[in-house]
DNA sequence: CTGAAAGCGCTTACAG
DNA sequence: CTGAAAGCGCTTACAG
């Protein structure tokens, strides 16, 4: 019914040791013999069962990660870097659970646990540090183990973009509540549009609040109370498909008129927007790493992790370019 | 390090294999045997490891979930269906796998394969029963297996709570495109105001495309042209997300002036939203039945989930009245 | 009602 | 470079 290594071993003519230290690509493999193992494996389509695998590569850790009460857990952030640790830690056999109520009450913690910043992220950390369990946050939080995006990059990479289009006069959509992503983003931006000499107005820089609909509010009364610009960033792509929204019922072409740029890359059905593409396996990946660190009693790291500019159908020249 | 089955066996003084009863609940254990088991499991703060369980367990079978170009795999529906399949598969020692490309790429299919309901679904399920490849679809899909949250019935607890509230000038925000979720949901909600002599009028009948931005866009332009409603039922909670914004704008207070209810009864953070709430780890555990079944098979069932009325705070009387 | 043992499908020292 | 064997943590007939 199922094909296992035996299968393949046995097909191959070789040991399922020998089958194992294919599949997991040890070098230490005779080119002959792998290149027939490999191709009864494609033959037969066998696919590893990742349950065996963990239990015999089990690294003895379990990795948890803390939801907070403030987690958006229905964002389509949250929801794909949850699917990219679950196949993160699948592949290195490490187990992964989902602390859903107060650390406090669990009995037993796992040995690294992982969570999201936000607001009140402090007392966790505070509580797994007086546990002695390291902590990995994902987002900004310096004095800890950290993984994120290089937001501030994005924001210089989105600002490099629209400047070479030609634009000249931008708006930023964001939010003015404490938010780390929302700051190094602009940030980014700003100071890339102050070098090349065009300064983000400060009635233009906008607040979205992360969410589609604020982000239609805001564009839509700005652009009535006559604020005029060619040129968006969004901190986010949920951001700039509001923004969309808003300016296609304002009657304003996208990009004809005014460009915009999004911030995540993730994929949205429909339009293709361009934006700042975040690296989410990547994230995970590098989640992992640092709580394997950490439960190895290496000092906390923090990681920023690559973006980069994903073209798509929503950027062009201004309108009275000549380019 | 880990806390494991033999570690409570022996500290209960028991074998394993009488552990194991008490875990999967088997009624052959004595009532002190099981009490005892218990406590030291609590005690230690005992997990069984899931990787194991799936091994020891393992069903044979392997179940994909087919995931389409259309589908919107960053929807919160998509996201919470997708982690109650792994985790209800995971309970029951089967493998989970996800099937992105097409389907008749993949050399060897799993026993069974899920999927989203939608437009270009049919070659799908043709190429599956050519493959003799039991199917099921969640959502509603006559002559094959298929699991469906009961959305006539869900319409029909949001027409008699709104009419019990005392409401008599209805609005419902859907789709005209084919959609079977939009279709029962406005059905159920029409026939039931219709027979209490209160129908629905045609101008009412509005679009929010099952997103935030359209339903804000639908509900101020219908407002705007004049129309007027005290209660709305959206057939989703994004869509009621955005109603309520459109409302705020055009100084509309909600529930106090017009009632809103939504569907899906999804985590939003923030406001508490009545809606209609779908049942997603009972979808979850009829689909994985219901491959389970066609992989014995048995012929084809359609499921329908049961959804209830989940009381938030955006329902009220009408203010007009006398309650 | 309970224990001893085999087995789930893989990985990885250990020898050679 | 490769094979034989032990082991990952659990479940479940099989005896008793």
């Amino acid at each position: 019914m199922k094909i296992t290594i035996d299968e393949i071993a046995r097909v191959s003519g070789v040991s399922k040791g020998t089958v194992s230290r294919v599949i997991n690509g040890k070098t230490t493999v005779a080119a002959h013999t792998r290149e027939k193992v490999l191709d009864v494996m494609n033959r037969l389509g066998f696919v590893p069962d990742p349950a065996a695998r963990e239990l015999s590569m089990r690294s003895k850790y379990t990795i948890g990660i803390s939801i907070g009460q403030g987690d958006n857990r229905i964002s389509p952030y949250f929801a794909l870097i949850w699917r990219a640790l679950a196949r993160e830690t699948q592949e290195l056999g490490i187990q992964f659970i989902e602390l859903s109520d107060d650390l406090s009450s669990y009995i037993r913690l796992p040995n690294a646990v992982l969570l999201f910043s936000a607001q009140h992220t402090h007392k966790r950390l505070d509580f797994l540090k007086s546990q002695q369990i390291p902590a990995v946050v994902i987002g900004h939080e310096p004095g800890h183990a950290f993984v994120v995006p290089d937001d501030h990059t994005g924001g210089k990479l989105a600002a490099e973009h629209l400047l070479k289009l030609g634009h000249r006069r931008f708006a930023f959509l964001g939010t003015h509540i404490p938010s780390q992503a929302a700051d190094d983003r602009r940030n980014g931006f700003c100071e890339t549009l102050l070098k090349a000499g065009h300064p983000l107005s400060p009635e233009l820089n906008l607040e979205g609040h992360f969410n589609t609909l604020d982000a239609y509010r805001a564009i839509r009364k700005a652009w009535e109370q006559g604020h005029r610009f060619t040129a968006l960033f969004a901190a986010s792509d949920e951001m700039a498909m509001g923004a969309i929204g808003a300016l296609q019922d304002l009657g304003v072409q996208v990009p004809e008129q005014v460009s915009v740029l999004g911030f995540d890359g993730f994929p949205f059905p429909g339009l293709r927007l361009t934006t700042i593409a975040q690296d989410i396996p990547r994230i995970a990946h590098e989640a992992v790493q640092l709580a394997l660190s950490g439960i190895e009693g290496e000092d906390p790291q923090g990681v920023y992790v690559p973006v980069q500019l994903q073209m798509g159908s929503t950027t062009a020249p201004p309108p009275d370019s000549p380019v």
